[in-house]
DNA sequence: TTGTAGGCGTTATCAA
DNA sequence: TTGATAACGCCTACAA
């Protein structure tokens, strides 16, 4: 016979279901149906039981009830590194949004490095968080992982990237025509040669960027010139090693497509002594509140970060709930938010100065 | 009889320690005595075991070990905004002392709100995490949620903020000699009318960098004036409204306690018309790599924000483990960062200019 | 060295 | 409406 849980709850340890089970007289069934509450329990009973709950102090432990029913209210979340300005925003929209719905966040930094990756997701499957909110990589799972993703069975939600191996779900930021709007701004701000910092072309966002890059230039009939485009990798030493390249070859005007890099070109023009925007316009890719403050005022495509994470999330917890069948990949809109950096300040974004307009130096208080 | 575990496997479900002691032909014993390899396990076994465990791809289901072990290998973060650029790198630095140590980080935002960090802590506790990384918020938790936090007794380590209600492992900065260092710097520039825009003084830290702004005039020989010493609550929009009220009363130095509120105190002071450095001298807590890029350079007292979430982990995995048993706070130092918000540049941040030395208006290239 | 069976704390099925 | 009791998948005495 299962003597089961019988001993009395030793002083120090969190109570179960069984100790208020005994504490009210009642089964654990009936416990487990109030604490729940479904199926229609007694309103004596009831209250008892809420009593006992109220002395004890119980709260249900979710490892077990997870055991149970195979759901941790949690989700697993990835990303290439927090401490990049970019994805604090991104987690707090999907925190904001697991939150409300009753999950909690797993938090993990890639570094944008496949072995560790890999261990991350199986490390979260094997904690069997419901969903994963992936900014992927840019090589291949193993096969191994590929059979565990498979046998596990739960949904992945792409974040900024897509990575249609694993799924199409996805929410990401219309990259291409942001980097097309910012190039064609650095265009009628009068600039000619128009130089990119671009992020690793293998990742999809980057080929967008580059590709927005592209069009904007023929839509503006300026030359395509290959030394005037250099390949980072989304952090600031490569920008800085870009800037210093790229600057040499004198363009007078830059796209560089995120922050980090931004700053590593900011870095190495003021060590090459050229100013930005009187030597070179410059527009990037994310907007954060100090850069209204700070100089150069950087004109910026904004993308929407706290709703790319809160978009993502809701995506997924659909799927968790099996809701929804067919693939969504949602494309946010990005903002051209202009300001000193080209050269000339617009004070209405939908302002159309005339192409070739010669910018003006703008002095900001 | 318990039939237990004796259905096969379903297709599209991962497979369980059943499913490989079946196919190996041993007792759930051995498999799990290989998995962990614990207890000699004879070679042939061994290898039966092994090649069926690679047949399956078994991966132990770590919730099941979880609620047998009493130990999820999990440990909840609590910061009052990830948004918040100061917080990225702390919980980079926990993630990454956590990682190293086979643990995952639950992450929450409080947004320095009790009722939510109450809530995230009960759940925290509900889904069983070994140990919690807090930043508390300012007030006293309710009844209840103590008792619970004494019934699961897991360990916490306050970060940044003390709290010793809770707990007295803490890892913080020294935020009394920052404060104090920066004052200083600002008198040797030749402020004498040094202003101070400060944290919520209910939080230890900001009372920290209030005394240590106090102790500094005194120090420098400097009058202390009520008129100019705002209080914050770190965010952005509570340093714009400091600023307003604050340069209202012309000072010709400040001391912003965080990044945030001196984001906020710029665009006031560039609505008002008064510039820095040139108007007022401006030191600022917490570094960031674009500040050495961008227009005014802020001379910052940089905090190891890493190290602050690394040692704040591992602090509380040593806990964790029971090892250590008397309280330890670790005190990190900070670093002052001179750039040329004060209206002139040390190159040497040793050099002690004499007092009153006029300031030097700087070009920056 | 290996196997058996009970316990971890829930939920869920099936009777009563 | 309630109560037994078997899962959930793993660990671990205790036995063999």
């Amino acid at each position: 016979m299962p003597v089961g849980h019988n001993r009395r709850r030793k002083p120090g340890k969190a109570s179960s279901i069984y100790d208020v089970a005994r504490e009210s007289g009642v089964s654990v069934f009936t416990v487990s149906a109030v604490v729940n509450n479904k199926s229609h329990v007694g309103k004596k009973l009831r209250e008892r039981v809420e009593a006992a709950i109220r002395k004890l102090n119980y709260r249900p432990n979710l490892i077990a009830r997870s055991l149970a029913n195979r759901r941790t209210h949690t989700i697993g979340m990835i990303v290439p590194d927090i401490a990049n300005p970019f994805f604090p925003m991104v987690v707090r929209g999907a925190e904001d949004a697991a939150q409300k719905h009753g999950y909690n966040l797993l938090l993990c930094n890639s570094d944008d490095n496949l072995e560790k990756e890999e261990r991350e997701i199986e490390l979260l499957l094997s904690k069997r968080v419901d969903g994963i909110l992936l900014t992927k990589t840019v090589e291949d799972f193993r096969p191994s992982l590929w059979q565990m993703i498979k046998d596990v069975g739960i949904p992945f939600v792409l974040v900024m990237r897509t990575y249609p191996k694993l799924t199409n779900d996805a929410v990401i930021t219309d990259d291409y025509l942001g980097a097309y709007n910012a190039v064609c701004h650095l265009a009628r701000a009068g600039r000619r040669r128009i130089g990119l910092i671009s992020g690793p072309l293998k990742v999809s966002n980057a080929m967008a960027r580059w590709q927005g890059f592209c069009d904007a230039l023929r839509a503006q009939g300026l030359a395509f010139d290959q030394k005037l485009v250099v390949e980072g990798d989304y952090r600031t030493e490569s920008g800085f090693r870009a800037g210093h390249a790229l600057l040499s070859q004198r363009p007078d005007g830059i796209y560089a497509a995120n922050y980090l890099m931004t700053v590593g070109l900011l870095k190495a023009a003021e060590e090459m002594g050229v100013a930005c925007p009187d030597d070179f316009g410059l527009v990037s890719f994310d907007d954060y509140p100090w850069l209204g403050v700070f100089r150069p005022k950087l004109t910026t495509v904004e993308l929407p970060k706290h709703q790319l994470g809160s978009e993502a999330a809701e995506l997924l917890i659909e799927r968790i709930g099996g809701r929804r069948t067919k693939a969504v990949v949602k494309k946010l809109q990005p903002e051209l938010r202009v300001r000193e950096s080209c050269g000339f300040a617009l004070h209405l974004s939908k302002a159309q100065p005339e192409r070739g307009l010669r910018a003006r130096q703008l002095q900001s208080t």
